[in-house]
Order: C-alpha cells, then sequence, then structure tokens
DNA sequence: TTGTAAACCAAGCGCTTGCTTGGTAGGGTG
DNA sequence: CACCCTACCAAGCAAGCGCTTGGTTTACAA
C-alpha cells in the first residue's frame, strides 16, 4: 500500500481495503467492470464476498450506493495520487508525463477496475449522484488542464488546451480495452508514445 | 441520402431507414444510445414508434436481436464509407485524414447513436454474436493498419501502427461524449487537430 | 453472566422484465 | 366474393429483480 492511499485510510477518506465493506467494494468494482452494474445481480454480488444478498443491505443502503461509493473513492484516491506526482515533478513536459503515468496507472494498477465503473456506468446513478461525481471529476479535470497550459506557454504544445485534453482523456482511457500490463510494451513505454502525441 | 448509403440499401444489405423497421431501429439506436440498452425496456421502445410492445416481436424475434441488427448495419455502412473515401484521397497524409474524417462523421452524423451503441453495449450481446461483431470489426480496422503503415513509409509517421490507431480509436471515440456540431469548432478543423496527434 | 450491537441468514414480497398467445383490422389477389 | 398475409393489439405468464423482514449467531464489554 502507497503512502498516498494509507494517508486516505488513516483519515478516514476511503474506507480501508482489507476491511469487510473494502473486499466487498472490490467485488462489486470487479463484476461493474466485466459484466456492467446492471447485468450485475445483487445475488452475485453477494455470492462473490461469501453472504446472502440480503446481507449486502446491511453494508449498503442500496445497490447504487455501492457503485457510488465505488466511484467516490477511486476518484479520491487518485486525485491524491496526481497531486502527489506533481509535487515530484519540475518541469511541464515532466509533469506532463507524470500525469500521463498517474492516469494509465488508475486504469492498470490497483484502481484500474474502479476506473473502468467511473467511466462506463455513470449513467446508472441519479440524477443527483451524478452531479456529485462530476463535481469531483472537475477537481481532477483541473489539475490536467493547468498542466496542459503551462505546457502551452513552453512551447510544448500546439494544440487548444481543452480539445487536446479530450483527445488524450480518450485516448488513455481506451487503453482500459486493449492494453495488458504483462504484454511486450511497459506502461512506462506506453505513456512515452502518449506523450508523444501531445507534444511537438 | 448519400449514394453509398442508398447503394447498400437497394442491394439489400441493409434496412431502409424510410421502412417501418428502420425507423424501429432509428428509435431503438436513439434510446440504446441515451439510456443504455439494459435499461431500455421493450415497452419503451414499442411506445417510441407507436406501438404495443409486443408488436416489437412480430419484426425482430428478440430485444437482443434489434441491438444485434443495429451494429451490423452500421458497421457495413461505415466500412462502404470508408472505402469510398479512401479512393477519393491520393497521398498518404490524405488518407490518414480521409478515414479521421470519416470515423468522426460516423460518430457525429446521422449513423452517431448507433456508433454510440456498438462501442458501449457489445458486452450486452451473447458470445456468438460478439464474435461475429468482432469479425466486422476487424475487416474496418484492417483498412486503418494498412492506411497507417503507408503514412510511416512515407516518413509521417514514427508511432507503431498498432499502437498509434488504439490511441486514436480511442481519442476519436471519446469525442461522442463532448464534441457537438453546432458548438465552436467544425468537424473538418476536429479531424485537421486530431491529425496532428498522429503526425510529425 | 448478562446486555448490546454488529453481521449475517432464510424466506419471500411486490414489481418489472422480455416475451408469448390468441385474436383482429385491412389491403391485395384469385 | 373468399382467401391470405402482414401488421398490429390486449392480456398476461414465468422468471428474475432489488430490497425487506424477523430472527439467529458472534464478539466483546460491563
Amino acid at each position: 500500500m502507497d503512502a498516498v492511499l494509507s494517508e486516505l485510510v488513516s483519515s478516514g477518506r476511503i474506507t480501508d481495503p482489507q476491511s469487510a465493506k473494502g473486499r466487498l467494494m472490490r467485488a462489486a468494482a470487479h463484476l461493474f467492470k466485466n459484466k456492467g452494474y446492471e447485468r450485475t445481480t445483487v445475488r452475485e454480488l453477494g455470492a462473490a464476498v461469501g453472504i446472502q444478498s440480503g446481507s449486502l443491505f446491511h453494508h449498503f443502503k442500496s445497490k447504487e450506493a455501492i457503485l457510488l461509493c465505488v466511484m467516490e473513492e477511486t476518484i479520491i484516491i487518485n486525485i491524491a495520487r496526481m497531486h502527489e506526482a506533481l509535487k515530484q515533478a519540475d518541469d511541464p513536459k515532466a509533469k506532463l508525463l507524470a500525469l500521463i503515468e498517474c492516469e494509465l496507472a488508475s486504469i492498470h494498477t490497483d484502481t484500474g477496475e474502479a476506473m473502468g465503473v467511473l467511466v462506463y456506468e455513470w449513467r446508472s446513478l441519479g440524477e443527483d449522484k451524478q452531479k456529485y461525481i462530476l463535481q469531483l471529476r472537475d477537481e481532477y479535470e483541473s489539475l490536467w488542464l493547468s498542466t496542459i497550459n503551462q505546457g502551452k506557454q513552453a512551447g510544448l504544445i500546439i494544440h487548444d488546451a481543452f480539445i487536446l485534453r479530450r483527445l488524450l482523456t480518450g485516448a488513455i482511457g481506451w487503453t482500459t480495452t486493449w492494453y495488458r500490463p504483462n504484454g511486450d510494451i511497459s506502461l512506462e513505454a506506453l505513456a512515452q508514445q502518449t506523450l508523444q502525441l501531445a507534444i511537438k
């Protein structure tokens, strides 16, 4: 467990992955990612953690609440990790690479399945919950935009910042469908190739 | 209706958009795109075209068959359009731009909603149907790969062909979530910006 | 030992789902 | 006219869904 994560756990901002609730959320992320939220039943979810379906509602008040919790904690973790990565990079190019590596890591390491859920299952949330998640996402995106704008001032980037960010969001997010960490290209190399898209 | 489309209709390879079945498929694409396949009920679908839910099963043997048909015809149309666009471009750069414009158009013009369904709802198909759609997609992708490889030989491109294609797939596909044709950037300009990602 | 609260089970309720059934209105054809 | 065939409706079935309920087990503190 990295320092950022344990800090968040001990401060109570996110659930301990070791706890019963944490295990349940990981199982939920796994099922929601691979089958989709709607196609995952509470009975499957219960079976995945070895309890009856009804017992889930002792931990969460609804199936939707599980989805929301998975999404919420995932963003919180990754915002914190991005802050940390930015702090350790000095020049604009290194900062941009750091964000790319962070986002790729968020998709392909511990929070990977939850990130997939976050991106592809937001429509299953009620309207007010969607707004809340969107608000957290805005915080995340503002880190990207300010970094890209620093790159523009340094002459690294010729694209419009908003458009570049959106193109990169798609390019990076889509890796969830094809990239496998054990394949013949490392995450770092993939990050480099992605950086080469962005800078001239 | 463009020449490519009417050719496909009159040869019987795809359904006439004017027919009852065609209207039903458009309504289905609309609902599946905006609500998701699982969250769309046959009752809603019937109401959208002004018939009872049970009457749908006179035209299609199952809800899944509607989804499959929407996906299948969408790929067929867009493969045909890409062939046509490639024929009318001469040098590698123009060919690449033509493909980018084609893919952006497929997402943001008549087949747009169906393309969204194709990309995000394939998990709702049974296993054998998934394989069939994947096979059609392979045909589509081979057009891209050969064009990118021509670009590499011409010195336009430094990326690995497979990786570049996948990054571009994501970048272009993601535009469905943010680009609006009536906004302040045209599809052609967006295609140009996307081309700038790919070439050095 | 007793009290309390958290964690869980077994059963099933009420509702929605995709789909089936039996029947009918209407236009074209002999 | 009779005979179809296509397109549709009205009704409802069987299955599966999220979730509730009442009660039991377990852990730990007083």
